[in-house]
DNA sequence: AATGATTATGCAAACGTTTTCATTTTGTGT
DNA sequence: ACACAAAATGAAAACGTTTGCATAATCATT
């Protein structure tokens, strides 16, 4: 036996019809546009379709008038607390504007992130979100010729002809730089992933460099280490390095995720974080302020640019209307905890004034 | 300006069977059962398709033929390590069956998954999953009226009429507990979240507390603490802890979340773990084995449940073949790490024979 | 009570597929 | 080349809504 008939006997709009004693047309309004229908009638109808247990088939309706009330969220990855946040936040909000989020991962495959959007658009949401701006051309090319509503989230770019609504990842990794250099530290190690089709990854790493240059710190390669997002690869590597004979005095690190790896090194080590070996990330995520010492780091608003996102994609579906500015900017912020200490070795840097 | 008329152009099925010189019939069955049309009859099709840019719309068809290839995963969290394995999971093999994810978090609130599944319900989706039992009678009757495929993840009860794929959280409590009272541990603290409406820490906390009693231990009613799944809440109680008289010599977290959370609470008073304090887990999740020193705990196969779980759905849906047995058991594995040490001080318990 | 202006409702035609049934085409054996 | 079975294709009727247009009911005015 295949394909058991289910869905036996789900009342249709037919149904209440008929219960109520009007018209599909009047059940329909009642459901869509309850402001035309009059009080009395619509009750009527509520009663029928609630005693009846009648649950109306938007997939039918968006048949008729194109929008199916449901919004596509493409990530790198899920099992991970990057994009957790956000993705809790684009769900949470979505559901205010009563609208249901269609989510896949692509776990950094570009290829793999064009053959779910064509599912998604086979489901023909209403819009889409899509992480950054490293995508393949030919889901760039399935999204403009149909018009899709999209917005760019996470990382932030000033020319755009695209909506985009995400915090600037060079900026921060500038931030983050500023800080470890102002400290004192000149011998610093990174830890950054494979920046391959990853733009925020490559915008921090490429921030990070930058203002080193310009403290007039140049690294040798050894110092630039690629390090997945994962803990225990993390703690690996890291381990690897504070067996070494030269350590550096300073980590920074392309994500939380990876600062946390090192940490659990430096436990494993008994080394002294920060004494022994300062350690900043970015990105913040929910632990990070309670690892010991506190993680310094930068906060990556993950909450609010979903918030913004949502509003922002759900705005472009139902009005057309692209933000002003059309990328949107949201602050990132430098958290200041106890990872990262000040060097006191270096006599030459001038001391801050009190 | 409302409503743009987006969508202008996006060819449909009538253009690529005009451009292939075929009726739309044969277009429909070149994409849904390839067999039926000829090669070459298909590959003019395939080509015209490719040129036109054509993409299927699935949710007319399902109009039809009943199915919309769509899966719904409720859960009630994201933003938190504890599901988010089991979502990506979910969501990568529902891929591999051609289906797409349909998620929404309900923060732990069974009313707001009634209204959650009722708009799921409303775009049709095939079958859903659940995660454990507790869940409001009218949820369940939503489901059962439409009879749509379900399953319960995550908890595991044998009793059931019901599909269920998951570990059993009462057993994994045993098994941590009575590790930890075979550690000699008789001064211990519980964590563990508000029950209600939770069956899986309402049996984890009952299995803990069923074994300790079977071990004749007996817990003043202020070992028993209440702390919500979150990190810092959970250094703050077990802060709180660690500066008061009589401290525990071992803690029972019903959550790695939690564990997580007492460690850092641990190395901010300067304890150390396990000598100071032993610290047990249920969960294990990706950075539990990382932590300095690795978090004893029992691991839940989140990523098999998800995996088991989809397979059991979309066969369920496909066939409507329940599995034998209904319920599927997962089992969990306990983690022995460093995170708990055995008291030597408790002179009177039976030393193990070499 | 009658009139006209609103406001509610019903009718029926979409919406873009899938599928049944009938028809045409292809292939096979002679 | 012919007849017949089998395979491929087409025509048209669903599927369950929404919505433009037409009609009917209501309401405020006189």
């Amino acid at each position: 036996m295949k394909r058991g008939k289910s869905r036996k006997g789900a009342p249709g709009i037919v149904e209440v019809a008929a219960r109520a004693g009007v018209s599909i047309a009047t059940v329909s309004r009642a459901f869509s546009q309850p402001a035309l229908v009059r009080p009395p009638t619509r009750e009527r109808i509520e009663r029928a379709a609630q005693e009846l247990g009648y649950i109306r088939n938007r997939a039918a309706g968006s048949l008729h008038n194109r929008f199916s009330g449901t919004v596509g969220l493409v990530v790198p990855t899920i099992d991970n607390a990057i994009f957790s946040e956000l993705i809790q936040a684009f769900s949470s909000r979505l559901r205010d504007h009563d609208r249901t989020l269609l989510i896949a991962a692509h776990g950094y495959d570009l290829k793999l992130e064009t053959a779910i959007i064509r599912s998604l658009l086979e489901r023909r949401i209403d819009g889409i979100a899509l992480v950054g701006f490293d995508h393949d051309p030919v889901s760039m090319n399935m999204l403009q010729q149909r018009d899709i509503p999209l917005v760019h989230v996470w990382n932030y770019r000033a020319d755009l002809q695209t909506p985009c609504v995400g915090a600037d990842n060079r900026a921060a990794a500038w931030t983050i730089t500023d800080y470890v250099v102002e400290q004192g530290h000149t011998d610093i190690a990174l830890l950054f992933p494979d920046v391959t089709s990853n733009d925020r990854a490559r915008d921090r790493r490429d921030g990070v460099m930058e203002r080193l240059a310009a403290a007039g710190i140049s690294l040798p390669p050894h110092r630039i280490m690629n390090c997945p997002y994962d803990v225990g690869e993390a703690r690996r590597l890291v381990s690897g390095l504070l067996e070494s004979a030269a350590r550096p005095t300073a980590l920074i690190c392309g994500n939380d995720i990876i600062a946390h790896g090192a940490y659990f090194a430096c436990q494993l080590h008994g080394v002294p974080v920060p004494e022994g070996l300062s350690i900043a990330g970015i990105g913040d995520f929910g632990s990070s302020a309670h690892l010991h010492p506190g993680l310094t780091t930068v906060r990556m608003p993950a909450r609010q640019i979903g918030n913004v996102a949502v509003d922002t994609l759900v705005n472009l579906i139902d009005t057309g209307e692209v933000p002003e500015p059309i990328a949107q900017l949201i602050e990132f912020e430098l958290r200041v905890r106890k990872s990262v200490t000040r060097l006191s070795r270096d006599a030459t840097r001038p001391v801050v004034r009190l």
